[in-house]
Order: structure tokens, then C-alpha cells, then sequence
RNA sequence: GGAGAUGUGGCAGAGUGGUCGAAUGCGGUAGUCUUGAAAACUAUUGUACCGUAAGGUACCGGGGGUUCGAAUCCCUCCAUCUCCGCCA
């Protein structure tokens, strides 16, 4: 969520801004800014009301201590009758402050000037490309009939016991999932971030606080019983911990991590691009969160990019890193790097992490913020990024490591597995 | 799940209808003293909104109500503690 007063100081920055995104904010920026504008004469007139009447409500105290009781009594009616005026304007101030924040809702991060413009991901930008050829012996098999070749993963199972989307992870196939999950932590963990176990559901105040909330609402499955959503991913819960906090200047940056399974709906998608683990309803993440001051962030944004790449190149996987493009970046982003790894008997790239520097778009909503030299409130920067979503790794090393033998795993992973070879 | 108690500023802790944004203590900041430090003393010390400013308004767990006026009374929700029950 965007400052208004920001807003009102950037006006033409930012509609020039959303271009990136294809976005026309003009009309809905001057609708928030003429709200804002009706809120601060609605705020005055009710104060000078609301100070009026404090003023008369001490005089009837006064009045009524020293016995004079009739005037008094016409002081009350006085109150009295500047009381409605005063819930009238109360009422219209909720209004206007329930419908700026129906507006400043539906209004996106502004994207970063490096971001590229475009519509869709075909205009995203490559910045990186790691090609490690992958070169068969044997015909490639697409990673759902090695999961089955190999008895590691049944999907059928899910669907019975639960429903499509929700596979089982069996013997080996399990291990590895297990020791994926190890060697992300450890490697955070290397990297200085904290860990942290959280909570794998959220109120609603977290989900607002993070953006999911109230948009995306039927992205999340909602247990309605307790009011209680699961979490999308670790993000909501992590970045949630900082909600309502000063943050002390000398400890930026923050840095934590947490694995979590992650729990999505995904309505309205179906197709091929859902077979196998491409797309699921609850997977395994490890998650990178950073809170950072406001002049560090993109730095920050550098240093988390390099950390993903330095686990693909540990995972002996190719990879590229794209920067967004305005259409395909996050509501909440200002800039975002993808990564894809690429799956060899699909051919085809898939994501496996999004690093975003979000700025301050959160933590207003968070209400995150740090003192600066002259004491004054400031919001922080939040960013984060998947260090790594599993499934499609998963995917990939299968796919891409297929030999006759069996499935080989790669040399970093073999410490935590147990095993060199899936078969 | 049942019964009871509690929820006040960074912390501790007063305040049970008006002059209370809130005593007091601790902590924080600045200063005096000191070669320096400690101690002592003095001042200052919440957040948000409006206003160039002076100043005004709101906030005593959240929400609602009573009243001219609520930290204080009522309703409701939430959290914590104690006891009982249940349980990995």
C-alpha cells in the first residue's frame, strides 16, 4: 500500500511509473488524493466540533460544582445538540476512510525505473543464463513416470486420500524431500539468516498485512470454523512478525528463514501446465526474509539473487534469471527476479523462486518502522525470496538426471540423502 | 470444554464518572558537577491525524453502548493467569 502522502508528492512519477506495468492510474490516483482531500476537511470540521465540545462538557462540571445548576442544565442541551453534528461528521469520516482504503488497495507498488515495460512474460528480461547441457543416453522420461518408474512419488494416492494436487512423497522420494529441505535450511542458515518455525495458519489481520488479504482471498484456503487461513507461503507468517514494530536501527538488516509447507488454491488453473509437481495445492518451501533500511535494499536484492544462484549451481542444475517485466511483476513488488530451471524431458523452463524488493509497499501496511537520525518514523523495506520451492527442483532433478541406472543425486545433496542414486 | 481473576505509557505500577494523555518509580535522552566515569542534581522523554505555527483531535487489550462528559459504568470479542476436565 502506497503512502498518501507520497502519493500526493509523486502524483506524475507515479502514473508515469505504472506505464511498466500497463497500468493507468491517473483517474484512480485523483480519486485518492480528492478522498484524502475530503478526509482532512471532514477531519478538521469534527476536531473544532469535538474541541467545542470538550470545552462545554468542563464548563458543565464546572458549573454544576458550584451549584449553579440552570445554567448548567442549558449547557448540557448546548452538548447535546453539538453531539450530533459530531456523529454525523464521524460517520461521514468513516466513509471517506473506508472507501480511500477500498482505493489505495487496488492501487500497485510502483515498479523500479529499471524495471522493463511489457505485458507478459515474454517481455521479461534475461540478466543470467547458466546452460549445463543435459544430454541423454536414453530416452527422457517426464519426471511424473520416473516419480512412478521409481515408485517415489504417488500422485494417484493424493487424489484418493485427499484430492488432486496433493501428492505422496514415498521411500527415497521422501528422503529426498527431506534432505532438499536440509540442505536450503543450511545453507540460510550459512548465509545468517535465522531460522524460524511459525505458525502454518494466519489471521486476518496477517493477510492483510502481507497483501493476500483482501484481494486474493480465494487463493487461500479459508478454515472458516476458526477464522484461521492457511499460509501461501512463508512470507505471511515471517513478514508478519515484524507487523507493528520499531525496528532499532542497528538491527538491519533482519534476515530469517523458514521452511514451511505451502498451501494454494490455485483456481482457475488446470491443464498441462498442472501435471505432475508443476502445480500443486500444498508444497514444500524454504523461504529467505529480509527487512532492510531504505538505502540498502536493492543492494540486499543483489546479495539474496546471488544466494538462489548459489544454490542452483549447487544443485548442478541450468538455470536463468529474468527481471520482470511491469505486466508480470507482483502487486506488491517493485522488483522482481525469477528464476527457472530447466526440466529436460519437458523441455521447458519452470519457476523455481521470485527474489522481490517490495520497499515500503508492505511494511505500510505492516505499519514497520525504524527512527531516523532525526527521530522520525520512516517505514523499512521488506524483501524476500523462495530458497527454493521444491517441487519443480524436484521435477528438474529427476528429469535432468535420468540415467539408466537410476537417477543420480547431485554431489552437494548426497551428505543429506544418504543415497547418490534413486533407483 | 467448565469456573474465577486480570489486561493502563519501553518496563513496573497508581488511578473506579469531570481539571487524566494519565501520579510515582525504573529505564532512555540532554545538561550541570567531574581530569574521565559513577553517583547526585536539573530538564526532557508515546503514537497517529489536522495545522506554516500557536495549537487542536483521537488513542488506557479490540469493537460497540450509556452519559453533556468514560481509563473508570454496561455489552461483546480477544489475550494472559489460577483451578478443574480432556489430551499428543
Amino acid at each position: 500500500m502506497l503512502q498518501t502522502a507520497y502519493i500526493r508528492e509523486n502524483k506524475e512519477l507515479i502514473i508515469e511509473r505504472y506505464r511498466k506495468r500497463n497500468f493507468d492510474g491517473a483517474e484512480i490516483i485523483n480519486q485518492i488524493l480528492k478522498l484524502d482531500d475530503d478526509r482532512k476537511s471532514t477531519q478538521q470540521e469534527m476536531d473544532a466540533q469535538l474541541a467545542e465540545s470538550n470545552q462545554l462538557s468542563k464548563q458543565v462540571g464546572e458549573l454544576f460544582k458550584s451549584g449553579k445548576t440552570k445554567e448548567a442544565n442549558f449547557a448540557k442541551e448546548d452538548a447535546a445538540h453539538l453531539k450530533k453534528r459530531v456523529s454525523y461528521l464521524r460517520e461521514k469520516q468513516e466513509n471517506i476512510t473506508n472507501e480511500l482504503q477500498v482505493l489505495l488497495y487496488q492501487v500497485p507498488n510502483i515498479p523500479n525505473e529499471t524495471v522493463p515495460t511489457g505485458n507478459s512474460d515474454e517481455d521479461n528480461e534475461l540478466v543470467f543464463e547458466k546452460n549445463n547441457p543435459v544430454v541423454f543416453d536414453i530416452k527422457a522420461l517426464p519426471h511424473w513416470e520416473l516419480a512412478k518408474k521409481y515408485d517415489i512419488i504417488d500422485f494417484e494416492l493424493g487424489v484418493k486420500v485427499t484430492g488432486a494436487g496433493f501428492p505422496f512423497y514415498i521411500g527415497q522420494g521422501a528422503r529426498l524431500q527431506r534432505a532438499l529441505i536440509n540442505f536450503f535450511l543450511d545453507e540460510a542458515h550459512g548465509a545468517g539468516y535465522k531460522e524460524i518455525i511459525p505458525p502454518l495458519m494466519v489471521n486476518e489481520a496477517s493477510g492483510i498485512g502481507t497483501g493476500q488479504l483482501p484481494d486474493k482471498e480465494g487463493q487461500m484456503y479459508h478454515m472458516q470454523v476458526d477464522d484461521l487461513y492457511m499460509i501461501p507461503t512463508a512470507e505471511v507468517p515471517v513478514t508478519n512478525m515484524y507487523r507493528d514494530v520499531i525496528v532499532k536501527k542497528e538491527d538491519f538488516p533482519i534476515k530469517v528463514t523458514a521452511y514451511t509447507p505451502c498451501f494454494r488454491r490455485e483456481a482457475g488453473s488446470y491443464g498441462k501446465d498442472v501435471r505432475g509437481l508443476n502445480r500443486l495445492h500444498q508444497f514444500d518451501k524454504v523461504e529467505i526474509v529480509q527487512i532492510q533500511h531504505p538505502e540498502k535494499s536493492y543492494e540486499t536484492l543483489d546479495v539474496m539473487v546471488e544466494h538462489v544462484k548459489g544454490l542452483l549451481e549447487k544443485l548442478e542444475l541450468p538455470y536463468r534469471v529474468l527481471k520482470l517485466c511491469g505486466g508480470d511483476l507482483g502487486f506488491t513488488s517493485a522488483l522482481t527476479y525469477d528464476f527457472e530451471v530447466y526440466s529436460a524431458a519437458q523441455v521447458k523452463w519452470l519457476e523455481v523462486s521470485s527474489v522481490s524488493n517490495f520497499e515500503s509497499f508492505q511494511a505500510n501496511r505492516l505499519k514497520c518502522r525504524y527512527k531516523d537520525e532525526n527521530g522520525k518514523m520512516q517505514l523499512v523495506h521488506t524483501l524476500n525470496g523462495s530458497a527454493l520451492a521444491l517441487p519443480r527442483i524436484l521435477a528438474a532433478l529427476l528429469e535432468n538426471n535420468q540415467t539408466e541406472q537410476g537417477i543420480r543425486i547431485p554431489k552437494a545433496l548426497v551428505s543429506y540423502t544418504g543415497f547418490d542414486l534413486i533407483n
